[in-house]
DNA sequence: AAGTGATATGTGTGATCACACTTAGAGTCA
DNA sequence: TGACTCTAAGTGTGATCACACATATCACTT
């Protein structure tokens, strides 16, 4: 019984998306659902508890279930049922580590690609996030700020590595909203944003990349603290 | 009929590995066949067909594709049926950087972890891909190339970077062999694998780096050289 | 002879069932 | 009271079937 999930509300969007298999829409719900921080880590997804809330048989929920594990963003866990995984420190390095060279890699391989619309995108992507962080809309902060960094990636990779980045994201999805609370390091992130901008508005991809880089460090070293902090007091299971 | 697989000898050794999941299985084995370049670039792997091949339903074959499909290693192709994915040249460059970033993070990360042993094993393995050479044994130069980069590799990370670092060799395996046959080739690359090991063995990280990326950037620009030189000629559908 | 339709084949998708395995818990016995 | 066993629930795994869809082939019509 402790593993009945809840699924709130927006279950119905599932009819939504049209033309797709029930397994894709299930994959992209849960994808959603996983990056935005709506699962708790260490929260279980059976397929058949998954299966029972979006109201499918186990087939489509299998397939969704075992795409999200090899992409990183599900692991067995307790009894053999896939779970949101934790994060340690060691981990968390690795995964920045990792963000670093792709992300760096990746901006520097957007910004000749670059036009006048693209500038204007990442602006309009800006707006969004200041606004959404005046108005405390957490959700909307997040949805707009990897708006603004796949919109750069999706310029270097149509492939692989734009796979690879949204798998670090999807990855880290579940604690970027333990961190987005502070107003420090959202104001912090909004001025480093605006110099991205401003570096590739400029074609100046060496000062991109160290933009992509602050703004990753910035993040890991937030959630690093409350790591740190998080398994000094809690001792939840 | 012109999807009929080819399945020769190697089928019994299913079998062999017990105390895993059919599925499993069956993924590993297609999993190696497709990094030694046992497949051809195109060919078809459906679920049946693949199903048939080894003697069970297609539900294990199912996940096993599908696994494959994620890591990228296979794409859907003409009518619906997944396929090895042929390289362009302008994928090739995005591995190629890819694997720059990647592998050159990667032994980085694993020079200060390295110890007498691992550099032992590194020498075993070159003594492998020499005798392979002599021998005119590309596949078990090939086995004794991805075991020396991926002793290295496995130093560095236990899991998202050595996933990616796989996934992108399960990507280029059916082209490696198509330019391990040049002397030439080899040669270099093997004078490139001896500076590798050196490097590690002074604690030169940014040596080793520097051999990582040379040994990448070769294999690249021969494979650059083969495409360009094919695309001119084959015209095969 | 050329266009057009029906048909056969191959494909992934999804549902349903049976099974093996693991785990938690209640029950029983010493 | 403690340790043990047995049971029940929960899990992924695999088989089998039916279906929708895409493609190619062949016969029929014009």
């Amino acid at each position: 019984m402790a593993n009945r999930m809840e699924w709130p509300a927006q279950s119905g969007s599932l009819e939504t998306v049209e033309r797709a298999t029930l397994q894709e829409q299930i994959y992209r719900q849960l994808r959603d659902r996983i990056m935005s921080g709506f699962f708790q880590p260490g929260q279980a997804l059976s397929t058949r508890s998954v299966a029972e809330a979006v109201g499918v048989s186990v087939m489509p929920v299998r397939d969704a279930l075992r795409r999200l594990e090899v992409e990183n963003a599900l692991v067995v866990g307790h009894n053999r049922a896939l779970e949101i995984p934790r994060l340690d420190i060691a981990t968390l390095s690795e995964i920045s580590a990792t963000r670093i060279a792709l992300e760096g890699l990746a901006v520097e391989r957007a910004q000749p690609a670059f036009v006048a619309a693209d500038i204007g995108a990442l602006k309009d992507h800006c707006e969004t996030m200041s606004g959404s962080i005046d108005a405390g809309d957490i959700d909307g902060y997040l949805g707009a700020n990897w708006a603004f960094h796949s919109h750069i990636y999706r310029r270097a990779s149509d492939g692989i590595l734009l796979s690879f980045i949204e798998s670090l994201w999807l990855r880290m999805g579940p604690y970027f909203r333990l961190t987005a609370g502070d107003r420090e390091h959202l104001d912090n992130a909004m001025i480093i944003h605006h110099d991205i901008v401003g570096a590739l508005e400029k074609g100046d991809a060496a000062s991109a990349r160290s933009g992509i880089v602050a703004d990753i460090e910035a993040a890991t070293g937030d959630l690093t603290d409350w790591l740190a902090k998080d398994t000094g007091s809690a001792a939840a299971s």
